[in-house]
DNA sequence: CCAATACCTAAAGTCAGATTCAGGTATTGG
DNA sequence: CCAATACCTGAATCTGACTTTAGGTATTGG
């Protein structure tokens, strides 16, 4: 068993963001000794369940939901399924919409090192779009598509 | 030229958006005839660089210094592209970041898909961790190490 | 034993990024 | 010409996720 201030270092998280959790909810089977929390191997579960929930998207109130789902048993497999299915869907978009800014970033790079070996970006706006080199073209058809 | 109505409806954006980003300061060479906003091609660029320097995690005040640097002219070249080459780090580490979690949720996939089969999730926290099959091993091994 | 340290709560404050509101001005189509 | 619609502003409000503050209680090491 571990104090708060133990999951703190171990999680580098602030002292105060695990007791935000706590009250919002996220550790619906947490146990106290007079007063004093009391984090188990379930919390610590928990607490990565939420790192990966939290960077999926998913808000505080729905994580609290499925640590309630966690606690009804057996009866929820189902339900704790659908969602990291949902999750990683969206996750799976998130990524691909990345890739995509990760093309304009890179149409960007490269229009801004064309334009310092020449000294202006004038012709660089004409030239766009169809008479870019096709290597460069793909990037920015991908970057500004819809 | 554009008012806009026409622009928020181009972008898919409210139209309170697109008047916050301007008292952001995000269209600094922005004209109006008679108090109301005219949008052209610099402006429809600009909305696209926003899309995605806020995509890859930059503040609106950090955007809008770009913006500024963009109505200086050619001496701000080799900032503008700093900026790229920085941002195309930070998306590039989010994009891992986002790998891992997925691991974590194709783990969890599997792991209620057994619990599921069997009835219940008991026998599954005892085999974690090295009883796995390799591929879920695997899985489990990205998402949960340090 | 007692001071320093770590823990506790409830409530208020912060921050970014919008969104809404109240009260007005401009444009447009029948 | 005039009603409906689209535009304008400044100020207030909202949201999610924390963080800070004020005032206390519990634990621990010398």
């Amino acid at each position: 068993m571990y104090t708060i201030g133990q999951i703190a270092e171990m999680f580098q998280l602030p002292v105060s963001t695990i007791r935000y959790y706590d009250k919002e909810g996220l550790f619906p089977d947490l146990k106290r000794s007079s007063g004093i929390r009391q984090f188990g191997p379930k919390e610590i579960e928990a607490l990565r369940v939420i790192e990966c929930l939290k960077k999926s998207g998913l808000e505080i109130k729905d994580i609290k939901l499925f640590m309630e789902w966690c606690s009804k048993g057996s009866d929820t497999y189902a339900q704790r399924r659908e969602l990291f299915l949902r999750r990683k869907e969206i996750v799976e978009q998130e990524i691909a919409k990345l890739e995509r800014v990760l093309d304009m970033i890179r149409f960007k790079c490269w229009y801004y090192e064309q334009a310092m070996q020449d000294g202006n970006e004038d012709h660089l706006n004409e030239l766009v779009p169809n008479h870019l080199p096709p290597e460069i073209q793909k990037l920015y058809d991908h970057a500004h598509e819809k």
